[in-house]
This record gives C-alpha cells, sequence and structure tokens, in this order.
RNA sequence: GUCCCCAUCGUCUAGCUCGGCCUAGGACACCGGCCUUUCACGCCGGCGACAGCGGUUCAAAUCCGCUUGGGGACGCCA
C-alpha cells in the first residue's frame, strides 16, 4: 500500500474533549499500525473563538495522552496565501463565484424554507450574476453541479450516496476575506498528501460537498472513515452536563493516561473479547474494520475499572511521581515523610479506583495528627476501650523492632493480655491511628507511620478515650 | 421539516462479511456467596439482549423490505 498519511485537526475553540481524544487515537493507531505518517493541524480559522490557551491545552493533552505525531502542527492561520490563491484559481475558472446577498437576506430565506418544510438552502441567487459593484462586500461560493449524486464508499460505514440536489453552494471565503472550514480543510487535505481522512461521524454530511471541492481542485478523493459519536447516559451528544468531557481533567481526577487510551479504544472498536490492551498492542491490532458504526455511551464507571487496573498493575515508583501532585492539591506536603511514599502505594493500589482517593485515603499519613471521624471515635475511642489502648502501647514500646512481624506479634499479646478477638482489638487502634474505620491493613499502616508516630497518635487516643 | 447514518443484556461489545457450531459469548455495573482485623482486592455464582412486523430459506441475531426508535447534518462555526 502506498505510504499512509492520516491527520488529526481540532480547533482550538474548546479544550480537547473525550470525543476529540478519541478521534485522534484513532489516526494515530491507523497511522502507526500501518507504518504511516500522523499530521497534527490547527484549525484556527475561526479567529473570533480560537485561543493560544486553547491550542497549549490541546497539545498538553496530546502529549499526556501518548498521541506523538510526526509533522505539525500546522497552524491554518498562517497558510492564508495558499488558500487565497485557491479561491481565485477557482474563481478564475469558473467553479466558483461571488455572492453579494447579505448575511440578512440568507437568515430570511433560511428561516423562511425552515417554516414551509423545504431543507433550508441556498436560492443561487448571485450564481449568474456577472456585474463587480465597486465597494460592496461579498462572500465567494463553491458551484456545485445541478443533478446527479456522490458516492463515497466510507470505510467504517461502507457506501454513502446522496444528491447534488442537497447540497447548495457554500460559501468558501467570506466578506472578510478569510477562508472557511469545509474549503480550507480540503485545501489543506490535498496540500499534505491526506489518504484517509478519519474524522467524527458529524462530517459525513460535509463530505459529499468536501469530494466535490477535490474534483474541483483536480485532486484525487482520500478514503473517509467516520467514527461513530459518544454519546451521554441520556443518548444525546456528550457535553458538560453529563461530566467531565476535557481530557485533562482526568488527569486532575487522577486517572492515569493508559486508562483513558484503553477505554478511549475499546469505545466503538473491538478485537474479540479482549478488554485490556497496552498502547503497543493497540498499535498492532487496531483496524478500521472492527470499529462498529453504531454510535456509544460514555460509561464512566467501565473507565474507574480500568483506571484501578492500571494503578494496580503500575510500576510503583512511577506511582510515587504521580500521587504527589494529588497530596499537594489536598494542601498536603508529601516531603515531609517521602519514605512513606512507596509504602503508601503498595498499599492503595489495590484499593483506589483513582490517584485522587488515594491521595485522600492516605491523607492521615501526612498530617501531623489524623483528622478523626467524630462518629468512629465516639464508637471506639470510648472509655471502655481505654485499657486496651495502654495495653498496645506497652506491647509496641517493648517491642524490639518495628517490623510487620514485630507489630503482629505485639498485637497478639494484647489479644492475649485482654482476652479480645482481632475484630476488636484493630478498630479502636486503627481509628486511633488514622482518625477512621477504614485502612489498609493495620500492621502496615503502623510500619509505615513508625513507632514514633504511631505511639504518639495511640497516646492522644488514648486521652481522648479517658474524656469519653 | 428535509437529507444522511444507526439499531444484540442498563452500558461497552463478540457473533453478522461466507445463514446452521448461538438453548447468543465476554466486560463494566448490579445482586448473592466465599475470603477477611475494617474497607477494598481476589475468587465463585446469579440477573440480564438479537426493537417490532413481514419476506427469502430446510434453517436468520446473521440476507431483503417496511415500521418504530435513536443520533447527526442543514452557519459568512469547525
Amino acid at each position: 500500500m502506498a505510504d499512509i498519511r492520516v491527520r488529526f485537526a481540532p480547533s482550538p475553540t474548546g479544550y480537547l474533549h473525550i470525543g476529540g481524544a478519541r478521534t485522534a487515537l484513532f489516526n494515530y493507531l491507523f497511522a502507526r499500525h500501518n507504518g504511516g505518517t500522523f499530521v497534527f493541524r490547527i484549525e484556527d480559522t475561526d479567529t473570533q473563538r480560537s485561543t493560544q490557551e486553547y491550542v497549549d491545552e490541546i497539545m498538553a493533552s496530546m502529549k499526556w495522552l501518548g498521541f506523538s505525531w510526526d509533522e505539525g502542527p500546522f497552524f491554518q492561520t498562517q497558510r492564508m496565501d495558499l488558500y487565497r490563491a485557491k479561491v481565485q484559481q477557482l474563481l478564475d475558472e469558473g467553479k466558483a463565484y461571488r455572492c453579494y446577498c447579505t448575511p440578512e437576506e440568507l437568515d430570511a430565506k433560511r428561516e423562511l424554507a425552515m417554516k414551509e418544510g423545504r431543507k433550508p438552502k441556498y436560492d443561487g441567487a448571485c450564481r449568474e450574476r456577472t456585474d463587480h459593484p465597486e465597494g460592496v462586500p461579498y462572500v465567494v461560493r463553491f458551484r456545485a453541479p445541478d443533478e446527479g449524486t456522490i458516492t463515497f464508499n466510507d470505510l467504517i460505514k461502507g457506501p454513502v450516496t446522496v444528491d447534488v440536489a442537497e447540497l447548495d453552494d457554500i460559501i468558501i471565503q467570506r466578506s472578510d476575506g478569510t477562508p472557511t472550514y469545509n474549503f480550507v480543510v480540503v485545501v489543506d487535505d490535498i496540500d499534505m498528501g491526506i489518504t484517509h481522512v478519519i474524522r467524527g461521524d458529524d462530517h459525513v454530511n460535509n463530505t459529499p460537498r468536501q469530494i466535490l471541492m477535490y474534483q474541483g481542485l483536480g485532486a484525487p478523493v482520500p478514503e473517509f472513515a467516520h467514527v461513530p459519536m459518544i454519546l451521554g447516559a441520556d443518548k444525546s451528544r456528550l457535553s458538560k452536563r453529563h461530566g467531565a468531557t476535557a481530557v485533562m481533567s482526568y488527569e486532575q481526577m487522577g486517572y492515569l493516561p493508559e486508562a483513558i487510551v484503553n477505554y478511549l479504544a475499546r469505545l466503538g472498536w473491538s478485537c474479540g473479547d479482549q478488554e485490556i490492551f497496552s498502547m503497543q498492542e493497540l498499535i498492532d491490532k487496531f483496524t478500521l474494520e472492527h470499529v462498529g458504526r453504531a454510535a456509544g455511551v460514555f460509561n464512566p464507571e467501565k473507565l474507574l475499572w480500568l483506571n484501578s487496573h492500571y494503578i494496580k498493575t503500575a510500576e510503583g515508583e512511577r506511582l510515587v511521581t504521580l500521587l504527589r501532585p494529588h497530596l499537594e492539591r489536598l494542601g498536603l506536603n508529601p516531603d515531609v515523610h517521602p519514605e512513606r511514599l512507596p509504602a503508601v502505594v503498595e498499599m492503595y493500589r489495590e484499593r483506589s479506583k483513582t490517584l485522587a482517593e488515594m491521595a485522600s485515603s492516605a491523607a492521615f499519613f501526612f498530617r501531623e495528627m489524623p483528622e478523626y471521624d467524630p462518629a468512629a471515635v465516639a464508637k471506639f475511642l470510648t472509655a471502655d476501650n481505654r485499657a486496651l489502648l495502654e495495653s498496645v502501647i506497652r506491647h509496641l514500646e517493648a517491642s524490639p523492632s518495628f517490623t510487620g512481624e514485630a507489630v503482629e506479634q505485639a498485637i497478639q499479646a494484647v489479644m492475649a493480655e485482654t482476652g479480645l478477638k482481632m475484630g476488636k482489638v484493630a478498630q479502636p487502634v486503627r481509628v486511633a491511628v488514622t482518625g477512621g474505620t477504614v485502612s489498609p491493613g493495620l500492621s502496615e499502616v503502623l510500619v509505615a507511620l513508625g513507632r514514633d508516630d504511631t505511639l504518639k497518635r495511640l497516646r492522644v487516643a488514648c486521652d481522648l478515650s479517658q474524656q469519653g
């Protein structure tokens, strides 16, 4: 197969969202799987709404997800001369014409058409106009054929046929002289030698008219593959009201990029019954043939499950690095006890679905004293339990070392001395040391905390239970 | 409204290309049990779908048609 070239071309009028990220992923995987080239282009022709902040955000998202590109980023605003020349070429060849209709006139006609149940479509008022009034603003329209059909074989959907009567003469250059999306996308895809256009489903309707422009520009038509949309739980187009949609907000919520990538890949694509895929596996196995045709609902629970899977299996050192900012976000300083970080990660990786959750669960390790849960204190740090806590303190003090084994022996000794069962001993101690009733295994927690901190917390708890 | 697209468990999906191997498989979620010092993890089990109708055929989730439902597009946005 000839060299495959694909592109991801977001517009910087918003952050990179879940849907855009999946489009980027499919392009990336398709390029890598086929040894092709992945071009990154920024479609910033809407100068009113495009911002540098969004450009930065999109690039940061791409990098975080691991979608490295081979060429670009190209900015359309820096390619205006090319577009202008192409518009002129079309004008010279009679394939485009100037239209002097005002936006107001167009709006009125559109409204009327809608009201009468017709498809709102440009009526061709200026189609045959040859005069060139001085100083009157105009747009340039691409002349579509009067009759016939356009058929393209979508690599995902199969053949799609549209009657050209459905198409109107679209604007390719605004009255301020800037080109529009449907035109620049074609000019750029031609100029950049794009062979496969993989994009969102919402562009199928644009495809026929774009094909017309490829032909008008005398260029070969690329292959198209339209990826189904991602829907919210109510089956409507995914948006903010369905929860977080910005890719980078997932980093802040403590998700691992491999979880997002894995989830996005499986939303609309499959490979038998396999659920877990590394990026390399995705590259090896990804083909357009296995992309589904139906829109899919974004399921946050499954993403969470994948995230917990990747937290369980990630390398400890990496987790330590990733956990730090989440602790800091909680107002904690991980560097007061950097030595506890590795143990914390090992203790919590099996019971955390996100890094943010891990940070808040393990917060007591990085505070001077735990934040006591009043209900837990009332239930377990009672006067009745004071003797028990004192016994624990005594045995821990007497313990020759503070390893897991030593701590467990001390607890056994307490059980023997008080005649209490493990459950009765563990909960008061757990509350004393962590502030709550839920934590990893008790001895692990005590060892990670160290003898000094453990004893300190136990003594404070003892005082509390005295008051109770 | 017009045009385009889509349709298997609540959700993501396998199967559909080359009809029989499907009393429809897996995963998330949910429910129950086991494990257990709490919470998790893990393990075992359960619930649960071929949208409807008609056709083709010895045989249809798989092919065809219609209906219904859903989504998208109709911008001097992308």
